[in-house]
DNA sequence: TAATATACCTAACTAACGGTAGGTAGTAAA
DNA sequence: TTTACTACCTACCGTTAGTTAGGTATATTA
């Protein structure tokens, strides 16, 4: 592992427990065991550090195999979609799961909550990525799954968009909030819950 | 208004935007239209500012009639609970909206959530006052409705908590990236969506 | 009227920050 | 063998942060 990746992850630890402001360039050298001086050999200047570290997940974000997938995009036609949407659930939770099942990437995701006030790119980053794009898509997916009478036609699809989504968000920030170091036991968890949340909403809305 | 008072408003209003490290004593006393040093003449140190309105907002947190009325208080022999849950709850959204009505408690309120990661007390505070607690306390809401037999019995209180729970908390946090200044309409609107959800969640789990 | 306290001021201090200058050892290419 | 580059070093820079010292004008109290 070479110096610049050290230091890219040195930083990301760091950044993800206290913040960008709150982390010095001496504190980073130290930890990677080389001086401060030295960072500026790799990024030539601090903020380099948090923007390679951000593109790196956008990076990722954008070419996330399964979120861009055909069996991830939802039409009106989709056949296995109205017979089961749990299994549509299902894809994007995988989705989710892929990129949370790296480290770096829950660091990051803490990151972004963290510094989402502090930082205007990343807070219109939040606003668009993780608020509002996400909750077109659920409020897509529960408009359709009413146009086809799997769901009652007396719910509100945006409504129940955010009667969804606003579980998993509450999970992470409660996650965020208590661990400094998330355990995979936390992780695992984060997911099970979220599974027996769209059961549960599901349950309320199908049409029996 | 004196210039204790006038320090405390534009500081509380400057970190609520930026966060407490990123606003400087100048800032402050530029905006109160005082020289910086003479802030000293109320707060002996920048942090005791932070520390004052964090008082201010516990004190109304635990002096808050509503909050502690006998009537909020959830026992089993409540017929008036039993036989009106949402009355119940809008009991308790009346508490909230009370306190928030306050610009300064709102104001509070994002500073807690902006803050919280770079300040153990904060953290602490909103992880028990935030979290855990309202969490219990909506856990046993639903675990007498369930007992009573007013909600369904395959039910689980604590999912049903934080099914109601993680709702309000997502609208606070998409409020706060969202506006700089909160509008009023904004707050309004949090308070419709959160008695929407409620009535969503308890008519999915009534007994019919 | 004299003494005291308050609320402000100017000016300076110390510590820490991000960043730069300039040098050195080791490696690789010409 | 010379040249050039890389990755590191020491030492220092300017800036800004919170904080303190010491002074002044105004108002209150003895």
């Amino acid at each position: 592992m070479n110096t610049k990746e050290r230091i890219f992850d040195v930083s990301l630890d760091l950044f993800s427990k206290k913040g960008y402001d709150s982390v010095s360039l001496r504190e980073i050298a130290d930890e990677v065991g080389i001086k401060k001086s030295s960072i500026y050999s790799h990024y030539s200047a601090k903020e380099l550090i948090l923007i390679d570290i951000f593109e790196y997940f956008t990076d990722q974000f954008e070419n996330n195999d399964l979120l861009n997938s055909k069996e991830f995009l939802l039409t009106p036609d989709n056949k296995a979609l109205l017979q089961n949407p749990e299994m549509f659930y299902h894809k994007g939770s995988q989705a989710v799961k892929e990129m949370l099942s790296e480290k770096r990437n829950l660091k990051i995701c803490k990151l972004i909550f963290i510094q989402m006030h502090h930082n205007e790119n990343i807070r219109s980053f939040f606003k668009n990525e993780i608020l509002i794009k996400p909750l077109m898509h659920w409020t897509n997916f529960f408009r359709i799954l009413k146009e086809k009478k799997v769901i009652r036609k007396d719910t509100d699809p945006k409504l129940l968009a955010k009667e969804y989504y606003s579980f998993p968000i509450f999970l992470l920030l409660e996650m965020f909030v208590k661990y400094d170091d998330i355990p995979q036991s936390s992780i695992d968890n984060f997911f099970d819950e979220t599974e027996d949340h769209i059961l549960f909403i599901l349950d309320c809305v199908k049409v029996k």
